[in-house]
DNA sequence: CGACAGAGCGACAGCGCCTGTCGCATCTCG
DNA sequence: CGAGATGCGACAGGCGCTGTCGCTCTGTCG
């Protein structure tokens, strides 16, 4: 078979969304990488040929720089299935107020894909509901609205971690009425807690580690520096060491008696592989298991008002009593 | 330009990946469909040529199916973009303790395709710290495993729910001991809980809705009999209808007490969009917002513990200080 | 068991698409 | 202003793609 057909799949391959762009040398040079030894001519030609049947499009510039259209819907190969694309719309709902908002935006271009996908299947099965009406997602949380930032700036912060540069962008600080400063940025790594993004770095030529706030963020633009890393950084140790304002706390062996209602769940969902169930009659369970004494675990604990009592251990069941005692006092 | 080539690239996208299969009579008439109109040789000659140098195989039966080999690395057009790469990482991290295993296999080959971008990006780029180390997560709430299911069953009740058919499978009960039931199943909308994915559907013949864990089902089967709806039967209200557990009251208007630093992050990702916050001194802050009164606003409210005091609607002040006072009670 | 319809596949000839080359116009940058 | 790079029209040759034909094999139905 002729190496033609593949050939023009590589290039569509090779040839990024808008805004990235690459010249018909870039590609020529790529494909003679691939063992596709053509000539420049042939690179002009393909491209002007693959227009005619794709969303890609020349900037016009010499030499042109030819890129897929902004809007331009891709597709996959193999296609989704209807089941993965199900389980995306089922995702989204479901994550929608537990993520940032930049953050989904990322995920678009795969959503519409799934949608589409999903209405070409409806199209063999009229009479069904329609998908929107198959997926539903009752939420765990309290939904709280994820706050709102600088698209532009958040995907400048993502390309400068990636290509490893510094990046130069406005920071408004947590305090409304600042000024918002302009920082020489060294990003490390990414962290997200609850529905907010944060970006590990070091600013300008200083050593200590700064969480900024991805939503604080505006005006950026990507430098020309090679970024550095402190020593011995590592952003998992640096997240487990407390520093994002949740501690790790050590693991301990927690003992607490739940309604019975309130520990279903728990059968099917364990704390932790070590996990014992243990019916105590009158509507009592008693559950054991091994976990890490975090923050978390006391605001799950609490969440459960009174219908969990912790027994052990007795650091954090006084803990416990400590905290009903102040509640009594605000209700008197 | 011949249409040969593209041609090829619509056939890739009609061949689905294993165990779909399609045969050259299908696939030749959907071709036709869309303008392409070749000999049947023609077809048999294309996929002979494209499976040279794509990994689609054929089953070797007659007539042939053909399908994207079940392991095949797929390929997107445009590709990937390294920032959305980065982010199905971070969204992985993120859901996975949140979400039914089986929903997360429905990701994996778009977290394969994730990392094979970041490490191609990588290589450009050496010296930076590896991809796995460029993302975090601090987890929002208390870390539950998520229970495991039978993937075959649970992707046998996605199928039939997208082609509106019923399917046969047995499910365990909650209770442990009893042996597993064989149902006749009408599917008629997903939901997720917690980590938990739910089967809204009717049985045999019997018109009352129930909900199905998914992870409970196993040994399952499609059937070719169609499904049905019962009439008026909307999956949104019949979630909001609190059927699942988890009442949606009606609005209220909250105000609440919180300890400052409790109340903080709520200025930037807010209860709803009428918010209001007030500095009341002393290290408080009064907080306002329009809010539904469902068992999550109070589990939310439960979880800050001492440092929210509810203040408005009575009822609700009423319900935290009976707590309160019960959670004394297990304390002394 | 036999007949028939449908599928797989090798062979072949002809058309037309793809390709490298050449030359000229245009653009960019020093 | 000039050198080097890029864009693109023209052209001829080669070979890849296509429909047709015929043979073989498989599965099905009576």
């Amino acid at each position: 078979m002729s190496e033609t057909s593949i050939r023009y799949v590589r290039m569509l391959e090779q040839v990024a969304r808008w805004p990235r762009r690459v010249s018909c040398r870039e590609l020529r040079e790529k494909l003679a990488a691939e063992g596709f030894d053509v000539s420049k001519r042939t690179v002009e030609r393909d491209l002007d040929k693959l227009s005619r049947w794709f969303p890609i499009v020349s900037d016009g510039a010499s030499p042109q720089g030819w890129s897929w259209s902004r809007e331009a819907r891709g597709f996959e190969l193999p296609a989704m299935s209807p089941a993965t694309a199900l389980a995306f719309l089922l995702l989204n709902e479901f994550s929608r107020p537990l993520l940032p908002n930049n953050m989904q935006s990322f995920l678009d271009e795969h959503l519409t894909r799934a949608r589409e996908i999903l209405e070409q299947t409806e199209k063999n099965q009229p009479g069904m509901s329609h998908w929107s009406e198959l997926v539903a997602v009752v939420p765990r949380s309290q939904p709280l609205l994820p706050p709102k930032g600088d698209a532009e700036a958040i995907r400048t912060a993502y390309d400068a971690l990636l290509e490893g540069c510094l990046f130069e962008a406005e920071y408004r600080a947590a305090s409304r009425d600042l000024e918002p400063k302009t920082y020489r940025i060294n990003p490390l790594g990414l962290i997200l807690r609850d529905n907010v993004l944060y970006l590990a770095c070091t600013l300008f030529n200083y050593e200590d580690i700064r969480l900024l706030a991805l939503h604080r963020l505006g005006k950026a633009r990507l430098l020309d520096e090679p970024g550095w890393s402190p020593k011995d950084f590592q952003l998992r140790e640096y997240v487990a060491s407390g520093a994002v304002d949740v501690l790790e706390g050590p693991e301990i062996e927690l003992v607490a008696d739940f309604e019975r209602d309130a520990a279903r769940h728990l059968s099917e969902s364990p704390l932790s592989e070590d996990q014992q169930l243990e019916e105590r009659g009158e509507d009592i369970t008693r559950v054991t298991a091994t976990v890490r004494n975090t923050r978390q675990l006391r605001w799950w604990l609490h969440g459960f008002g009174a219908a969990v009592e912790v027994i052990a251990p007795t650091e954090l069941r006084e803990e416990m009593a400590a905290n009903a005692r102040a509640l009594l006092k605000h209700y008197g």
